[in-house]
RNA sequence: GCCGACGUAGCUCAGCGGUAGAGCAACUGAUUCGUAAUCAGUAGGUCCCCGGUUCAAUCCCGGGCGUCGGCACCA
């Protein structure tokens, strides 16, 4: 029996309703043979398993849509994504947003039809000659490729046919209506920059209209929240040619940018970490020494100077400055670990195409550190890691963030036993540091694991801020050591690690959380004194002074505008606290307090509200410790 | 770097082979007002840059730069 047929013969409505089936939690076609002892599970339109199908269907209707009417092209691969789908097409002649309305109406007919997806499977060979009959080497690429234990299998739509592992729904009316062609992009085949340029085709499919309508504002929402666009309204920042990468911090957003370093600095300070500078231009000797040379530099800037025969570069990476202190002197293994941390402001030479508002860069300030210790440290020194970057990460409102273990690379320093250690030190670590990680097999860096501590902006794009790094590399290319207890040399391992990564990128990612709309210990300007009639005017200037000498970033506005002009104005510039003064506050040397947001007001004597806001504005880790006094 | 789109006033945007416009902001004046836009007036432009076509280019063509969306990259 298939799942077709037991649909129907449990009844009518889940006849209707079915569109594929789970045997044994594996998603499969209805028209699947069931096996007599199998667990059915049925998939309607309200699963959530549902909303793969609709998106993977959907790509293979675009494709039938796209080969329809633009003869010659080929298709290659069509998946189901997060929000929708896209699928690749080589053709000659890339594709643009004006096409989508014909493919649009395309897709529509084909999904009126309703036509049936049927499944076939093929010979290897067969299958190869089938779709080179066709002028589509893509796909015939893509069998040669497959596994020999593979079953080939076709999808077939009508006359339009796919290589397509499946499961598909029971045809393409199945799709719905809810779905809408986005953009076009240019994607290398198989992900890989030698390869042709294929054009990409993304759309967005749903269950429902109301499902889709939903994403869409969500879409136009993130789009308020984007930090270029805040950051450009609320004067925090611009960008342009003349500084391609590099960000000219107006005074607000330099505010905000030094509030967060006030901040990281104690909490190093107070960490356990010793702050030093290393200098911004360092010899290529060092360079080559390190390895960057080779490795990296494509992406460092090279600088010469005229009457001397030297080249010099500036640093793309704080750690080989970082060594040559650790290198001064005679070192014991009684100053290990040795912490030293840098704000290091470090210049890479970044792909054009990378570069992206103020989160990625060439030019950005790194809250680093280099951590000088023996393997047996490696785990102890994780935790306390761990637990800085997540107090830190909470204090500046990312209660959860995403970690990834990346582990040994193919190409590696170091012998198989030392990597043993260090991963399993840092495993260890994340156990006991209660760190749920996914494993990002591979990806770890030539020299050492690292952990890479992820944060998420407004449209849903993953960014690595933190990350800890183990060594054992570099101490040894530039000769660090120490004086273990047993009087003979040592090479000491290095931890690499930042916590926010660099200030550029953290900081757009606490824009979009934060919509603009900061807490008070963050808000670059934390109140503005707003008068209503020009007779409060002095007095509004005494409660602008009150205010500053309680260290509360403060304007004033004595413009010649109405009380509710000077609301909407500084609501809109995200100003957390409007203090109103009128003839009334003048008169009983109060102010009126009104929230960001809110509505109500609360007047209250200056005195009070100094001393609240002054209170309410206290960074945490501050606030933490006065609490404990 | 690759594919595509875009680049007009401080901002958001309209416009067109015949020398450029709106709203907001700015400035000036009037208004002194009680919690998200008071009224009036004024000023504001290398239409990204370079070249070409044309009697004439912001507009058409070519090249460059930048931004944006992806891809690749992210040491």
């Amino acid at each position: 029996m298939t799942g077709t047929e037991i649909a129907a013969a449990i009844g009518p409505g889940l006849a209707r309703a079915a569109l594929a089936m789970k045997l044994d939690d594996r998603l499969v076609d209805l028209a699947t043979p069931v096996a007599e002892d199998a667990r059915v599970m049925f998939v309607t339109r309200r699963d959530e398993d549902a909303l793969g199908m609709i998106r993977h269907d959907a790509a293979h209707v675009l494709a039938e849509a796209v080969q329809a009417l633009y003869p010659g092209t080929q298709v290659t691969i069509g998946p189901a994504i997060e929000n929708g789908f896209y699928y690749d097409f080589a053709r000659n002649e890339p594709f643009t947003p004006e096409d989508f309305p014909a493919i649009e109406a395309k897709m529509r007919e084909i999904v009126a039809a309703n036509t049936r997806f049927e499944r076939e499977v093929r010979e290897r060979g067969d299958a190869i000659a089938f779709f080179e009959a066709r002028g589509e080497k893509y796909k015939a690429e893509l069998i040669r490729d497959l596994p020999a234990s593979e079953t080939i299998t076709l999808y077939r739509q009508g006359e339009w046919i796919d290589l397509c592992r499946g499961p598909h729904m029971r045809g393409t009316g199945d799709v719905g209506t809810a779905f809408k062609l986005t953009k076009v992009a240019g994607a290398y085949w198989r992900g890989d920059h030698r390869n042709a340029m294929l054009s990409r085709i993304y759309g967005t499919a749903w269950r429902d209209q109301k499902e889709l309508d939903a994403y869409l504002h969500m879409l136009e929402e993130a789009e308020r929240r984007d930090h270029r666009r805040i950051g450009k309204d609320m004067g925090l920042f611009h960008l342009q040619e003349e500084a391609v990468g590099s960000v000219f911090w107006h005074p607000k957003g330099w505010k905000l940018y030094r509030t967060a370093e006030d901040y990281m600095r104690r909490r190093l300070d107070a960490g356990g970490y010793q702050e030093v500078k290393t200098p911004q231009l360092l010899d290529r000797a060092l360079w080559e020494a390190s390895g960057h040379w080779e490795k990296f530099r494509e992406h460092m800037f090279i600088a010469r100077v005229e009457d001397e025969d030297k080249t010099l570069a500036l640093k793309p990476m704080n750690c080989p400055g970082a060594v040559l202190i650790f290198n001064q002197g005679l070192r014991s293994y009684r100053e290990l670990p040795l912490r030293l941390a840098e704000f290091g402001a470090c210049h890479r030479y970044e792909p054009s195409g990378a570069l992206h508002g103020i989160m990625r860069v060439r030019a950005f300030l790194q809250d680093d550190a280099h951590i000088f210790c023996t393997e047996a440290q490696i785990a102890d020194e994780t935790v306390r890691f761990v637990e800085l970057l997540s107090s830190i990460y909470r204090d500046f409102g990312f209660p959860g963030f995403a970690v990834k273990f990346s582990d040994r690379p193919a190409v590696r320093a170091g012998s198989d036993e030392t990597w043993d250690r260090a991963e399993g030190a840092l495993k260890e670590a994340c156990a006991v540091a209660r760190v749920d990680y996914t494993l990002n097999p591979g990806e770890g860096a030539f020299y050492g694991p690292k952990l890479e501590f992820v944060l998420r902006d407004a449209i849903g794009r993953d960014w690595q801020c933190g990350t800890l790094q183990v060594d054992f590399v570099l101490p040894e290319r530039l000769g660090a050591d120490y004086v273990g207890e047993d009087s003979a040399r040592h090479r000491p391992v290095m931890l690499h690690r930042a916590i926010l990564g660099s200030f550029e990128r953290f900081l757009g990612i606490l824009i979009e959380q934060y919509a603009g709309r900061f807490p008070l210990w963050l808000a670059p300007v934390q109140v503005a004194v707003a008068t209503i009639v020009s007779d409060a005017d002095d007095y509004a200037r005494e409660v602008q002074a009150a205010l500053r000498s309680a260290g509360l970033a403060c304007v004033l506005d004595v413009s010649n505008e109405k009380i509710n002009a000077k609301v909407r104005t500084h609501s809109l510039q995200h100003v957390p606290v409007i203090a109103v003064v009128g003839r009334k506050e003048a008169e009983g040397r109060m102010v009126a307090l009104r929230r960001l947001g809110g509505e109500a007001q609360e007047v209250v004597p200056l005195e009070e509200a100094v001393r609240r806001l002054a209170d309410e504005a206290m960074p945490p880790d501050i606030a933490r410790l006065r609490e404990i006094a």
